[in-house]
DNA sequence: ATATTATATAAGTGTATACTTATATTAGTT
DNA sequence: AACTAATATAAGTATACACTTATATAATAT
């Protein structure tokens, strides 16, 4: 049965989000322009509820600012988020376990290292 | 149908590898010390084939360095390539699509601007 | 040699998900 | 008012993929 625990929502979720192929186009276009949905269905060549689902995957962790002008809804890059998230990757080797919501594994893996598995038998 | 452009493997296949819940454990637990598969599997409660199919998703895109010592194989993070991957995102709003291998919506993008579609009723 | 242990690979399965088309909603235009 | 345009949501579909069990390979132990 797949993992579905809930455990590292966020730094997941981002990474789900911008693991598409798709989105991670949009995400480099939205970080160059504001763009709304009739615009990037041209530039990606799919169709309008396809980009307006991804825009919601955006939404959803916070990743895009929107600006409502007449009819259009203009997306861009939220840097701040984008950055936040970003800090979590480039210190997640020095983070805790705790911070990194895997304090059920962090109970494991010591358990499992001062049980010595393999080392045991290694030495 | 789906988007399976090759574009982008690169810094995509690293986003899809550490954005699978599980994966993302063992990125940290690997980034902490090195491992076998048989103390993974003990940490993380999975099939000794599910952490091996695992590892070989990390070692596709030479995320981990193995060293090999009697019957066990050790894992660990391949910092300097972790770093490499992060870069690119570090950088990304100031790549140009060329080194994201966009170049191609980078023409559907000036030509979508150009064309105005929205701006000229927006205006 | 046989048995045991660690890992890798193959095949199968059920869930997640990236699209599609159809429909609803909202805003602007005539 | 009706019509058009932009976006959002719902439902359906086909593929991707995270697991499992079964099997193969390689190394150590007896």
């Amino acid at each position: 049965m797949r993992n579905i625990s809930q455990e590292n929502n966020n730094i997941i979720d981002f990474l789900k989000c911008i693991s598409d192929n798709t989105r991670f186009k949009i995400l480099k276009l939205i970080a160059e322009d504001k763009l709304c949905v009739c615009e990037l269905k041209e530039i990606l060549g799919l169709s309008q509820p396809c980009i307006s689902q991804h825009i919601s995957r955006f939404k959803k962790i916070n990743l895009v600012n929107e600006e409502k002008k007449k009819q259009w809804s203009y997306y861009s890059l939220n840097m701040e988020k984008y950055n936040e998230y970003l800090s979590i990757l480039n210190k997640l080797p020095n983070l805790n376990f705790q911070s990194l919501e895997l304090k059920d594994i962090e109970k494991k893996y010591k358990k499992t290292k001062k049980e010595n598995l393999c080392n045991i038998k290694n030495n």
